[in-house]
DNA sequence: AGCTATTTATAATT
DNA sequence: TAATTATAAATAGCT
């Protein structure tokens, strides 16, 4: 299959028979590995070598899928020859467990509507109802977690308005003081200007890097408050 | 592993999943064929699909490998007597489909919502996409129904249209009657009015209880076509 | 064992 | 459900 596309018949040189045994034994393991994984199978792989090695690969237990391969093989009256009466009793609850599985399977592959050929409207319109009903619960159920996450959220908006609040009342405080600096550089404007006045002044000048504590309030109080809207938003679109 | 390179975990997808299922069962068979051919190995393959359906291969007898393993685990020192091992076997497969109904109750009653205390956003989120893709199948179903049952009326409404029509070829029929009445009537009017000539041509009056065939088709073509589409609607709302 | 040129298997898509 | 196709994975023949 690689350097050559080879023929399906047993290989004749031992040595090169070994090695592929090895290297496909290998890829059928994965490959086993990754269906039951993939797929949520059970599976039970049984490879013995020509020269008599075992070499076993079981997704839940060897046994347990032995046994419950033995079952299918008995509810297909496949039977095989234990204790005959230890049998017939044993298959009679296995039988009825059996079938409260399928019962139940069935159920559920109606409910997921995997299984509807052949339903009529009345039966169609009870499952309906069900389903109905379980997505009501559930979304009223996530409703509540919302709440939930939603009190924790208008905490966080509450805590976050009283900081806007308390910026604002900054802000304000800053304005006065941009008035009394703009008064006093329209006074220097007419002796000399100041490139630190006009820093603090000019606010149509994007924000420098600049550490003063007044600035930087500035600029949290514009920022912070769309932030948290966004933030809020999106969790609420989360359900 | 092609146009995407994938996780190996479990397929959230029921479709999905039970495609790459599909794909991928059949690829393993073949490697374990091939295998066994190559190599001269006794190979056996059980595969328990998430639904319960048994696919096995084997590459000699399924009793046959599943004996030779248990032979191999006998040797290994993995085995008990006969009668106990079978009891041992007996309680642990009880054990697993008793496991298995219960597993299944608990997901079916998760779904009806039955049993939603402690899930998380996460869990409810998987449910309701259970829940809606089941929805979304049994209402698809159910227009399917639908549209068999309306092709019902639609052929009744063709039926009925036809009758209409022809009552409107009787109306006009009728009409013109009317017209040649009236003449006839001014002719008469001029001379003696008859209660039987203003019976037929005075449209306005409210029909007698009257056997006169040409006037209960008048009546006929008038009641009919609003009953058809009383009894369409109310077909519709049904679903 | 380890390395690639190829063949296979298969995920996504139609 | 069944094809198609682009890509990932497996592996035959070598070293």
């Amino acid at each position: 299959m690689t350097r050559k596309k080879i023929q399906i018949k047993k290989i004749d040189n031992t040595t090169a028979r070994q090695v592929t045994f090895s290297k496909r034994r290998r890829g059928l393991f994965k490959k086993a590995f990754e269906l039951s994984t993939l797929c949520d199978a059970d599976i039970a792989l049984m490879v013995f070598s020509a020269t008599g090695n075992l070499f076993e690969y079981a997704s839940s237990s060897m046994q347990q899928v032995i046994e419950r391969h033995n079952l299918h093989a008995e509810n297909l009256g496949k039977m095989d020859q234990p204790s005959l009466e230890l049998q017939l009793e044993n298959s009679t609850s296995y039988t009825m467990l059996s079938m409260e599985i399928e019962e139940k399977t069935r159920e559920l592959r109606k409910i997921k509507g995997e299984e509807l050929n052949g339903m009529d409207i009345e039966e169609l319109q009870k499952l309906e109802k069900v389903l109905e009903v379980g997505l009501s619960r559930v979304l009223e159920t996530k409703a509540c977690l919302c709440v939930i996450s939603g009190e924790r959220f208008l905490e966080e908006i509450t805590v976050l308005k009283r900081k806007g609040a308390q910026l604002m009342a900054e802000n304000q405080r800053l304005k006065q003081m941009e008035n009394m600096f703009s008064t006093q550089t329209h006074v220097l404007e007419q002796g000399q200007s100041s490139e630190s006045i006009s820093n603090i002044c000019n606010s149509s000048d994007p924000p420098q890097d600049n550490d003063s504590s007044d600035t930087s309030l500035k600029l949290g109080y514009v920022c912070k408050l769309p932030l948290i809207s966004i933030v809020f938003s999106s969790s609420l679109s989360f359900f």
